[in-house]
DNA sequence: GCTGAAATGGCCTCACT
DNA sequence: AGTGAGGCCATTTCAGC
């Protein structure tokens, strides 16, 4: 990433875009006053550039039956290097783990979890914390809402 | 949402949207042994129903100069509606927070932030916190590393 | 260099099989 | 569900600023 010399009609595009993707350039050029060819080619250099990462469907996670989140906190034995990349490993690799974050702080670990119900949950927390050693100690938190759910980075000053 | 009765082909579909939006139908259709037109009937099915829930653009926070994510956990003062409610509404309506769960536990609500310094973050306590007579507490955890940032959902069994 | 207008090409859509 | 005609949209080209 080096390039990130972006004017105002990029990030109105960038705007637009992260809340449609399917959104079409010429309606993004009547809103930022700009012809649809212009647009796409702002597009084109913008993925290029890296700042648009990707194009995503976004699913419904209760159609998909994973109606329950849950927020852990996870703390480990022994912070060594080995212990932090062996769970780092586990965590990409398990598809219950929507998310995954490195903290400061009593906690080294955050991770927000989907499961279809508690049992699923409870078979997760076996399969990542009870059998694994190098957990010391993790708090679940159960999310009864999900309030808001960010896809979109606060764009402009 | 009432209809998900989605087959082994409309989960294959998913997958692949799910990783890229632009994924053209003919692309899928050779992956899941389905024609291009097929493929698209679907897909409308599946925006329809609701199963898409929507297409977007995912953006570099680096891109955007939003180097610092923060996880928050938040102790309201009292837990009534009315506090609660203007709290989700103070956070639905700040571009700095990200995600916001609303949870069982110690805390009550955990928020994941996103700050382009240590400077954006304090103003954003500030306001959020410090100026607001209902939040008892909250702790911050400054993310080292983003290990995993779950945009993608569970599939299959 | 970036823009807008027009031509090309690709993909989605729809009617029909 | 597959096939093919039609239409929409992205892409490229070219001239102008």
């Amino acid at each position: 990433m080096q390039t990130p010399d972006l004017d105002q009609l990029d990030i109105a595009i960038l705007a637009c875009l992260q809340a449609d993707a399917r959104t079409i350039a010429e309606t993004i050029g009547a809103k930022v006053g700009l012809s649809a060819a212009a647009v796409q080619r702002r597009i084109k250099r913008l993925r290029e550039a890296g700042v648009i990462e990707r194009e995503v469907a976004v699913l419904s996670p209760q159609a998909l039956g994973l109606s329950m989140t849950f927020v852990v906190m996870v703390e480990m034995e022994r912070e060594n290097l080995a212990v932090l990349d062996a769970f780092r490993r586990q965590v990409l690799g398990d598809d219950c783990v929507q998310q995954c974050y490195y903290v400061t702080g009593s906690a080294d670990f955050v991770l927000i979890v989907t499961c279809p119900d508690m049992a699923g949950f409870e078979t997760f927390t076996r399969r990542m914390f009870f059998d694994n050693p190098n957990v010391r100690h993790f708090t679940t938190s159960v999310a009864m809402d999900r309030v808001k759910v960010g896809l979109n980075l606060p764009l402009g000053p």
